[in-house]
RNA sequence: GGGCUCGUGGUCUAGUGGUUAUGACGGGUGUCUCACACACACCAGGUCGCCGGUUCGAAUCCGGCCGAGCCCA
């Protein structure tokens, strides 16, 4: 019936079994169509980028996803976790012209075609490592409905939603100020822009003005856009510059002049209250232009790669990089002594994440969403708790997020990502969105048809992500049977830029929440507090560790001794320690009964019946620990489920009730006690291994394994489903028991007693329920067992027995024979008096309070009584046996 | 500058008004006790960041301060 085990625990002999037999079964493959009546539980994961592999992130992520979507599995609920990976369009287009750039090819010698396939190889090399990562993790999805948003299914879905959107005017065509990337020569949005502290300097420049007088100075950090200033704006309420209103300035370096304007956008504490602008080249500015109609909006004179340009720039400063151009821009000012001072400053500078060079702010004509209605709904989503976000406290970031909504900017001049389906009119010069390749022209029918370069951010796909997955726009079974998505599990780090938009997408395009629930797990960080990350290289690669330490203790290291939810800083060695130790505990303990399981034992199905306390006591426990994991996991408290587990199996289970019926187990209590304890155990054991399933799926299958049990996977076996009601009773019986045995193995190392000798203990109970406790066969023979001692005695009368040590605990006094020095007893009766007195003193105080007789209720203050009667009581029994005890 | 989180033994952490403040790791002592030394047993270690307030009573609620982190400017 039982297989014996192998003596260790070895990850890396059963794992891969495993995987390959649970795919071989289809273990994980969601029903077609299955009835509707039992509800779905869907995730889909957020696609991996192709620009890397995965990191320690993923694996944190997807650990969380397994376990519930294993858990619901194991309930019955028709589970589908779909896989998938994201092409990352610039992301991974930098990756591969780094690549290339790393091999000795110029990336920008490659026509588009070449880089193209050269991006594809790099893909699918990721592709498969990545699949590789997620298998080795015993993550249970099911690859038959596996995605890649690249797929022409895919895209078409994207296509479909720029349509739609287009011709709903959702989507425009702008020129507008934007986020532009000068060495990936692409527009970013705002949240790819990373603001960064940085140390410059600030130069108050002297614009002389036109009728010979000295003009005005202004203060800026970015002098070499000067030949783009087309005025000079002071605030309107600013006294020193008020004469100057309306008059005529020069820009240094050049014959141009232009106006000073007032514009309440300057804040007169900054520099010396007056700033040029510079309409091209700043957000800002450029929307001071705006309000001035009499000033020109544009006048650029930085180039794509911001290299200074234009007619409006003098040809010695042409061609020049911006930073080279800012310092010969400052010495010429210096040197016709209008640079009148120059001072270090600090701001903030936006660096593309992408590429990790300053951004620079660029009038383009780009593709924009128009998020206003789309944000509103998404709001009130979260809002009207359709959507819940956990923990709970990012609801408050998620509403500041959505009630700042700017346009979401959605084209890249790039060549990897779904392309923009418009195509403008030479003829007519419209331009128009189709469906498919056009021949001619929806306005005039003219055949010359140039498409739009520009391709789609990579986050126009991704917001589709959990329905066009599943097969929208089509009338898929899938769409039909596991959308919405029960729960999206991601890092807080893109709550924003995905899961806020997913919610928009889900509701324009399919008029409902995408997913009912938001779980953002913690960033891991590490010993210096940074995110781990590939970039920064402190990111080790999840499959070594996986190899070394095995998936299983991987993914409870993740989820046991670290808070889930804050993110934290991940120091592996420890971690991987803490959490093989547990599972090589709980192999052992699982080893212990298939080698004491009679031959024929059933597996274990109904709750068994036993009147023996430890039984009944285990049982309850279980119970107990079974209604805690469900409503920890419910919560996606992933930390407490596992800390509940963990203190189960090994501190009750391991620690005292294995412990405690060793013998009966053995079969050294009769062939009846024996069968009646291996079922308490083996029933205790399968529970336990069916709730640890969803965290380490490998070791619990194969310890399942290896004791009776029915059915083919532990993978697919019912969630404990048990009426297991607590019995307070024997709960009760064995708190008594706990406290007294571990009183008397104190007592043992105060009385010097060897580990191998077996003393005569002596218990004088002081309760009514100890004195039941002790007068039972059950727990008379567990209290020797626990604390291995020859025989207990006991004892009703008072005092101190001659020879003894003493110890007092609220339920009894307990007596061991001294062998060597008392010292170390009396010290330890000493302490406990010091405590006893300290704490009765505090406890009198609040009695003796009289606001605290009036005032508080009046269980908490006869509880408060009680107590410094059982205080003062045992104090007595110490200072007794301490009297009595020889000094 | 605005918003949000968090400060508990050496380290990480549980604990949303009455507990002798939880657990893990680390440290110490003893034991290779026939499932497990990746183990077992025991021990030491905390004025719960600081200051005030509310309350009969605060680690817990409120305010301020200090410190750390995250997000948005």
């Amino acid at each position: 019936m039982t297989e014996p085990l192998p003596p260790r625990f070895t990850p890396a002999q059963l794992e891969p079994r495993w995987q390959s037999e649970w795919e071989s079964h289809d273990v994980f493959r969601a029903p077609s169509a299955p009835p509707s009546d039992r509800g779905h539980f869907t995730i889909v994961l957020p696609p991996p980028n192709v620009t890397g592999t995965l990191t320690f992130g993923h694996s944190l992520g997807g650990t969380c996803m397994d376990v519930l979507v294993r858990w619901n599995r194991m309930k019955g609920v028709p589970t589908l976790w779909l896989p998938g990976v994201d092409h990352a369009g610039l992301a991974t287009q930098m990756a591969v012209r780094k690549h290339l750039e790393k091999s000795g090819v110029n990336p920008t010698k490659l026509s588009p075609t070449e880089l193209s396939e050269k991006i594809e190889e790099w893909r699918q090399d990721k592709e498969s490592y990545i699949r590789r990562q997620l298998t080795a993790h015993g993550f249970s999805l099911d690859w038959s409905r596996y995605v890649y948003t690249l797929d022409p299914r895919y895209s078409g879905a994207v296509r479909e939603a720029f349509l739609r959107l287009y011709r709903e005017g959702v989507v425009y065509r702008a020129e507008r100020m934007v986020n532009w990337d000068p060495k990936a020569l692409t527009a970013l949005s705002d949240l790819e822009v990373i603001p960064t502290e940085n140390h410059g300097n600030l130069w108050y420049i002297r614009y002389p003005g036109t009728d010979g007088s000295a003009g005005i100075t202004v203060a800026t950090t970015r002098p070499e856009t000067m030949f783009g200033d087309v005025a000079v704006a002071v605030n309107p309420g600013d006294e020193r510059h008020a004469a100057l209103l309306g008059s005529q300035v020069r820009i240094p370096l050049t014959d141009r002049t232009i106006p000073v304007v007032a514009d309440t956008a300057v804040d007169p504490a900054f520099g010396n209250g007056a700033l040029k602008i510079t309409p091209s080249h700043d957000p800002v500015d450029h929307e001071v232009a705006l309000r001035h109609p009499e000033l020109p909006a544009r006048r650029d004179v930085l180039d794509e790669r911001a290299h200074l340009a234009g007619e409006f720039v003098p040809p010695e400063y042409r061609g020049m990089e911006r930073f080279a151009a800012r310092k010969a821009v400052v010495a010429a000012l210096r040197g016709q002594g209008v640079l009148v001072k120059e001072e270090p400053y600090t701001n903030s500078v936006g660096y593309s994440e992408r590429s990790d060079v300053p951004i620079e702010p660029r009038l383009s004509t780009q593709w924009f969403v128009n998020v206003e209605e789309l944000g509103r709904a998404a709001l009130a989503s979260v809002r009207e708790g359709r959507v819940q976000i956990h923990p709970e406290s990012w609801t408050k970031t998620y509403y500041h997020f959505m009630e700042n909504l700017k346009d979401w900017c959605i084209s890249r001049q790039i060549i990897w990502g779904h392309p923009i389906p418009v195509w403008y009119c030479s003829a007519c010069g419209a331009q128009d969105a189709y469906a498919d390749i056009p021949d001619r022209c929806s306005k005039c029918g003219g055949g010359d048809l140039r498409a739009e370069t520009d391709v789609l951010d990579t986050w126009f796909s991704s917001w589709l992500w959990p329905f066009a997955t599943l097969g929208w726009p089509g009338s898929s079974p899938d769409l039909a049977s596991y959308y919405p998505v029960s729960v999206l599990v991601t890092g807080s780090d893109i709550l924003f830029f995905w899961v806020a938009r997913m919610i928009m997408g889900g509701l324009h395009f399919t008029g409902k929440e995408p997913f009912r629930d938001v779980y953002l797990h913690g960033i891991l960080v590490d010993k210096q507090g940074r995110k781990l990350s590939k970039h920064l290289g402190n990111s080790p690669d999840p499959l070594e560790l996986i190899e070394q330490w095995g998936a299983d203790t991987f993914r409870f290291a993740l989820l046991f001794p670290m808070p889930v939810d804050h993110g934290g800083y991940w120091d592996h060695q420890k971690m991987m320690e803490g959490s093989r130790n547990f599972l090589t505990k709980l192999w052992n303990m699982v080893r212990f009964l298939t080698t004491v399981l009679p031959p024929g034992t059933p597996p274990a199905s109904e709750v068994p019946a036993s009147g023996d306390v430890f039984d009944r006591w285990i049982l309850s426990a279980l119970g107990q620990t079974l209604s805690e994991v469900d409503a920890a996991l419910a919560q996606y408290d992933f930390t407490r489920a596992a800390t509940v587990l963990h203190q189960f199996v090994w501190h009750e289970v391991a620690d005292w009730y294995l412990e405690a019926r060793k013998g009966a187990l053995k079969g050294e209590e009769g062939a009846d006690a024996q069968r009646t304890a291996a079922a308490v155990a083996l029933f205790v054991m399968d529970r336990s291994l069916r709730m640890l399933q969803p965290m380490a799926p490998h070791v619990t299958e194969e310890l399942w394994h290896a004791l009776p049990h029915e059915g083919d996977f532990l993978a697919r076996a019912a969630w404990p489903a048990d009426r297991l009601p607590a019995d307070t009773e024997a709960v009760g019986r064995i708190g008594i028991l706990k406290d007294i045995t571990r009183a008397a193995r104190t007592l043992r190392k105060d009385a010097e007693c060897p580990e191998s000798a077996r003393p005569i203990l002596t218990v004088r109970p002081t309760t009514e329920s100890a004195r039941s406790v002790l007068a039972s066969a059950a727990e008379h023979k567990g209290l020797l067992t626990l604390g291995r001692f020859e025989s207990l005695q006991i004892r009703n009368e008072t005092g101190t027995p001659e020879g003894s040590v003493a110890a007092v605990v609220p339920s009894a006094e307990i007596f061991l024979p001294r062998q060597g020095t008392t010292a170390g007893s009396r010290g330890a009766l000493e302490r406990e008096a010091e405590m006893l007195r300290q704490l009765l003193d505090k406890t009198r105080a609040r009695l003796d309070d009289p606001g605290f007789r009036s005032r508080a209720p009046a269980a908490i203050v006869q509880e408060t009584e009680a107590k410094v009667l059982e205080l003062s009581e045992r104090l007595r029994k110490i200072e007794s046996h301490l009297s009595e005890a020889p000094g």
